[in-house]
DNA sequence: TAGATTGTTAATCGATTAACAATC
DNA sequence: TAGATTGTTAATCGATTAACAATC
């Protein structure tokens, strides 16, 4: 590595060490196995795998905890992301209580509502605090990552506070398109999800 | 339309369509002004939406509620879909209690889980199920979509049971990765997304 | 007519993959 | 040596975008 990554293979990364962690302490492992349990084709593995300092083995294949050391240094996941969570709705609750993430460096640093009702509640291991208080608690707590699930009217001015607060990467839940100038933005939104598989339905049955 | 449309208008188009819901009886908008809403190159558009029926008039723009219909057309969202949801969990409580995609035509068209606990229990407008009735439900039900929010053991299972019932579209938000035959699977996943944020936050900062 | 914007072409850019020499 | 698999090249494929004639 050293160099940049190419967008579609980082958007890989994450799906290999997925699979590779199902097989921890197992040996090596070629790029044909890693390919088709990821559902890529075994070139693009290889390819992908170039990019990194990873080593394979002609005729072996590659060593599969080394791999997975590498893919992390590659991503950056070398020391811990606190996370801050804007909006303990049902689905704020649900991130907060799903505690795969954490397996990646990945925290809660705090999960934040404006519903005094909500606020001082535990969800999973943190506290519900106040929105009001969001600058301060990502100034303090160090926190460069936010996840906006909030109520789409709420989620551009969220994602405003946050970044002005110092939040350089967002994943954005509410279902609606936000901006903001200086911060990555990643949108996760169900209904679109939904909206390609319809399409391809009517395109495998309709034609 | 009538011919195939690119993956990657497809994965555009749903993001089009919410911008233009915004606007919904305004007029006109112009390429321009969409690819400023939705973040992309206002050539993009255009040439996103050559591949549709809509018509846009030169030196006015589009008729947007004339091209949210013809996107919806496009993306085959002209009737209902049902959607099984597997895994009643946090999760899945927060796919069944948000409404968004009822918008687009999709309904929550039944909620399962296997703790006894939870069946019967209201989750919006739905009441869980059993997982031992998936089968005669989807069948009943004529339900083409899935919904996998089960833990990511069951996930595997779950999906080949929603398959084998006739679910031909699979959405899959357990943090792991299932293959089936038959089926179009795409996967949601949190650990995913954070991961590339970091990747891009040790890219801008750290070089 | 002047200004604006589409629709489309063609250039460019980036991603995928087959193929194969290198080598364990 | 024989079999397997990497690492990389080069071909191909698909996606993006600048540019501009057509035209409202």
């Amino acid at each position: 590595m050293r160099t940049h990554i190419p967008d579609a293979t980082v958007a890989r990364l994450p799906v290999y060490l997925r699979c590779l962690s199902m097989r921890a302490g197992t040996g090596t492992c070629s790029s044909q196995d890693l390919a088709r349990t990821a559902g890529v084709n075994s070139a693009q593995v290889r390819k992908d795998l170039s990019f990194l300092d990873a080593q394979g083995v002609r005729g072996v294949g590659y060593d599969v905890d080394e791999l997975r050391l590498e893919i992390r240094k590659a991503l950056g996941l070398t020391h811990e992301f606190p996370i801050v969570i804007a909006g303990a709705g049902d689905l704020g609750r649900a991130l907060a209580n799903y505690g795969g993430f954490r397996e990646w460096g990945f925290s809660v640093g705090a999960i934040l509502d404006v519903d005094a009702r909500k606020i001082g509640s535990r969800i999973g291991d943190s506290v519900v605090e106040s929105m009001d208080d969001l600058e301060a608690i990502v100034a303090e707590r160090n926190i460069e990552i936010g996840i906006v699930a909030t109520p789409a009217i709420h989620a551009q001015t969220a994602a405003e506070r946050l970044v002005g607060a110092g939040v350089r990467s967002i994943l954005n839940f509410a279902p609606t398109v936000i901006s903001v100038e200086a911060a990555e933005i990643r949108r996760v939104d169900l209904s679109t999800e939904l909206q390609i598989l319809a399409y391809h339905l009517q395109e495998r049955s309709g034609n």
